[in-house]
RNA sequence: CGAGGUGUGGCUCAGCUUGGUAGAGCGCUACGUUCGGGACGUAGAAGCCGCAGGUUCGAAUCCUGUCACCUCGACCA
């Protein structure tokens, strides 16, 4: 399909100024504004329905799987949070206090969420007492705060909105089933509702989470070459269970402490969709998760016909789609652009001259594509339709993600591409987070993304300090 | 948190150097004509010039502070 002509003019190009272009699409396809506190935005009703459709593509996801929705509060007492080391060193310099209530001064500081370990392992203490109360599968969809210094839309805010599972089990083998069982529905969902393919990997002990044994993440990589971390599962061993004295009478009627896992993905996941689909017309979005999937635009339609002719259309195809039709005044040429700009998958537009030879034009978001389609097999043909702009965004991603993915063999060719290619690069390392330092530092922020599963042989030595190597890593600059 | 930049109707900006009646384009409202890629005419509404102090007879304009946003670093999801 031909290259799409830039058609919007008030979008600055993705090629000018990405960063630009990304706070354009946000404020312009109505996703979400700026509040007076900094880090803190406003949820569009236009953005928050893509963040209802990527968490029903959750949901339902971790309801096949047992997991019960729960809520806990939003306030920590200073106590609670220091029970665990690691975690309170990691969590405490980017926390929220509540110092004072009801006009006085606390006795005890309240911390404000910044994640809830502890509020879930407080709870877990009281209602764990046998293995028949095993597995505890517990998930909250809830805002947390972390006081960042730098913040953008959907990336990095001080209050964001996300999901954060909480599970409990008999044993460490489950638990760590478990973890990377919930990683698979992840990559699921980026692959199924977002057309998004991550890599897929395991953190560094450098890089992985205040108190956890293991991370594991999804590592999607937006348009312009830049990682986000999007999503990442967690196996803590017993680690916070010993530290919160959560024990449980086994089979073997001795006491034991529970395996535990966490796991959470945020509304960063929005951010993700915008860089990894948009262009410089606006927003693109993957069918599944499009708050509106279809728009109608009847063109002439104050002639006899047209208007009854698209109401009967909507009628029709509401049954199994989101549709939306248009009969504003704004002309067809506004509306054309309106929804490019906020990304609908597919428009039909339906004039005098479609009626009356029974059919309608269709027109694809992601390529530009318009062709004729008939009117009494629309729905089957939308239906299809919204499948192949799926599996061809997916593809596109793909296909970004393969050019701009390189290889470096050995140390000066790893700071080449570093310098000079955008993107994540593939290298061998030798296990020490030494490495990861100097590297970091050499290259002014390229950090270990992950180690994939599926490692692939590039040499035999750490392409930093040339001692054998243990892994694969991907390495990239992140959001 | 460091360096730089920007805050004036809903949006993009002019005005500030040299203090003296608040401006333009787009958008918005009403009516009419239009309608296959951001239509046009006529009439109209809309701004304590980011916020708080100060200087002055008088401040969008000068001074101080503060907040937000953008870019680049450092830090983190």
């Amino acid at each position: 399909m031909a290259q799409q002509k830039k058609m919007v003019e008030d979008i600055t190009s993705m090629e000018v100024d990405f960063a630009k272009w990304y706070t354009d699409v946000v404020k312009k396809a109505e996703l979400a504004d700026y509040s007076s506190v900094k880090g803190c935005i406003v949820y569009e009703p236009y953005g928050y329905a893509i963040w209802e459709n990527i968490q029903r593509e959750m949901d339902t996801r971790f309801k096949k799987l047992g997991v019960q929705n729960v809520s806990m509060p939003m306030l920590i007492p200073e106590s609670l949070l220091q029970k665990e080391k690691d975690h309170i060193d990691g969590f405490a310099p980017e926390c929220a206090i509540v110092t004072q209530g009801g006009g006085e001064e606390l006795t005890e500081k309240l911390y404000i969420r910044p994640t809830s370990e502890v509020l879930f392992c407080e709870h877990y203490q009281k209602k764990i007492h046998s293995y028949r109360d095993l597995p505890k599968l517990y998930n909250q969809w809830c805002s947390v705060v972390r006081w960042e210094k730098t913040t953008r839309p959907f990336l990095r805010g001080m209050e964001f909105l996300w999901q954060e599972g909480h599970t409990m089990h008999e044993t460490a083998e489950e638990a760590e089933e478990f973890t990377l069982k919930m990683l698979k529905v992840y990559e699921e969902v980026y692959r199924d509702a977002l057309a998004i393919p991550p890599v897929v990997g395991r953190k560094t002990e450098k890089e992985k989470f205040a108190g956890a044994e293991a991370t594991y993440t999804l590592e999607p990589m937006m348009h312009n070459g830049v990682a986000l971390q999007g999503g990442t599962t967690h196996y803590f061993g017993d680690g916070f269970s010993k530290a919160f004295g959560i024990t449980f009478t086994g089979r073997d009627n001795q006491l034991h402490a529970p395996f535990q896992t966490s796991w959470g993905m945020s509304t960063r996941l929005v951010g993700a969709v915008i860089m990894v689909h948009g262009d410089d017309n606006g927003l693109v979005l993957p069918p599944r998760i499009a708050p509106v999937q279809v728009v109608i635009v009847p063109i002439a339609q104050h002639k006899p016909g047209v208007l009854e002719k698209a109401r009967e259309l909507c009628d029709r195809l509401s049954e199994n789609f989101r549709v939306k039709l248009d009969d504003s005044d704004n002309s067809p040429g506004w509306k054309f652009a309106q929804y490019e700009m906020q990304g609908v998958p597919l428009r039909i537009e339906i004039g005098p001259r479609d009626i009356e030879q029974g059919q309608c034009m269709l027109a694809r978001r992601d390529n530009g594509g318009k062709w004729p389609a008939e009117l009494d097999t629309l729905g089957d043909t939308v239906s299809s339709v919204l499948d192949v702009i799926h599996d061809s965004m997916l593809h596109k991603a793909q296909e970004n993600f393969n050019s701009k993915t390189f290889t470096a063999h050995d140390h000066e060719e790893f700071l080449d591409i570093a310098k000079n290619k955008p993107g994540f690069i593939k290298a061998m390392w030798c296990g020490d987070s030494a490495c990861e330092d100097k590297l970091k530092e050499e290259t002014g922020g390229v950090k270990s993304r992950c180690i994939p599963f599926e490692e692939e042989h590039i040499s035999d030595v750490c392409a930093c300090c040339g001692k054998p190597a243990k892994h694969m890593l991907y390495w990239g600059r992140q959001y």
